[in-house]
DNA sequence: ATCTCTTATGACTACGAGTCATTAAACAAT
DNA sequence: ATTGTTTAATGACTCGTAGTCATAAGAGAT
């Protein structure tokens, strides 16, 4: 019994060893800049063995995606746990967003290319753990915004889980730019981390309650 | 000199030919999953015959996406010009996406892939001059923001440019989304069009003016 | 009729993903 | 220890595709 287990324990120790290679190619080169030969050098085996314990490039891939949505999921959960208004709460999910895309930069990357097109077909094990992590933080962030609802820091005539996929997709859009905004934030000077700071106080009318003071001007037919 | 002319003419419709024939099949299959052997047999030449006329199989992809990035700007000039108040044209440019996303969703979404990590090592050309285009869509965006902060339609205590990438961002990315949100959506029984409506009304707090009734509930520190 | 210059061709190279027959090594049985 | 059996690893192989290039075809000039 104890030989199966050690056996069990260095099968997924090799596949750390893989999934660790690669993960240091991919964030230096780029998933489509390195080839699997290069992965096996880097992990001291041969390309064959890397198709043992992995289906093909893209479950390589994922493999990597997950330990960032993993990481990104804990801090969600974390936020969810305070014992804090619900816009609080909100707030706190957005500030550990910018926490992740500055504190893993390359997971953040890849978990964000992992959604293209590029990607569109794969359907692994993997992928569908990443999926319900990710629905599962839409979720967080959706109760959340029931719970601002109650309490009153919160607007209440949207949706809260459409407010929650509106505020989930527009922040990371925000904090993970295409290369051409980029370049037109560079042009205008603009800190890409003051950006980050001033879309905070930029959303932040959509989602506080304003309701009372703000009747006269209403903007429901926008 | 009419020689040279009608050649000059002749090889401008071979390129268009070939642009077509790639267009046709990126559209239907995908940039990744098309060969340009296939869109050499779909344009009736031979596959080395491309290559005169485009660098590289990017380089065809580019000259598609250019094609969209020229409508999209069309529309961006269009509204610009409308003489309304600042709200309204960034209303009406709001809404220009929206048509131009839902009116070639293709040229759309080929255009949201090219700025993503797969092509950021591209440099040609057309990509140079989406690349213009898209600086041009921020300018005519941060100007329609400009006249709003004057005629009091817009609230005036963000950079102006600033809320133009905002807002130029995020609606891309609402509309655009990726797969992981589209399965959200579909679960939650939202329809897309209705959530890219609401997001109009989602979003109109963060633009509109409303700095004199909204005071006593400052936002500043989202 | 011949020459020249442009355009087109498809065989070819290079490279990378993924496969598979073979080998090596670990473990089990005697 | 010896032999057999199962599992893990290998690298040579196939296959598909991007991109090249020597060669051919053809249009226009002389």
């Amino acid at each position: 019994m104890s030989i199966a287990d050690r056996k069990e324990r260095e099968k997924e120790q090799r596949q750390r060893d893989i999934i660790d290679a690669a993960e240091k190619l991919f964030f230096s080169r780029g998933y489509d800049n390195v080839s699997m030969e290069e992965i096996a050098e880097e992990v001291e085996l041969s390309k064959g063995t890397l198709y043992l314990y992995f289906k093909d490039k893209e479950a390589l891939f994922f493999a990597i995606v997950l330990r960032g949505a993993r990481i990104l999921n804990a801090k969600y959960s974390e936020c969810s746990r305070l014992k804090i208004t619900g816009l609080n709460k909100i707030r706190a999910m957005g500030h550990g967003i910018i926490e992740f895309s500055q504190g893993y930069p390359n997971y953040f990357r890849m978990l964000s290319y992992s959604g293209s097109e590029r990607f569109c077909n794969v359907d692994n094990d993997d992928a569908k753990e990443i999926l319900e992590l990710t629905n599962r933080n839409i979720s967080l962030m959706r109760e959340a915004f029931e719970q601002g609802m109650k309490d009153g820091t919160v607007r209440d005539d949207i949706n809260p889980l459409e407010m929650a996929l509106y505020l989930c997709i527009t922040s990371l859009s925000i904090m993970n730019l295409d290369p051409r905004w980029k370049k037109a934030l560079k042009a205008a000077e603009i800190n890409q981390d003051r950006f980050i700071e001033d879309f905070r106080r930029f959303i932040g009318p959509s989602i506080e309650s304003s309701r009372k003071a703000n009747a006269a001007f209403s903007t429901s037919d926008m």
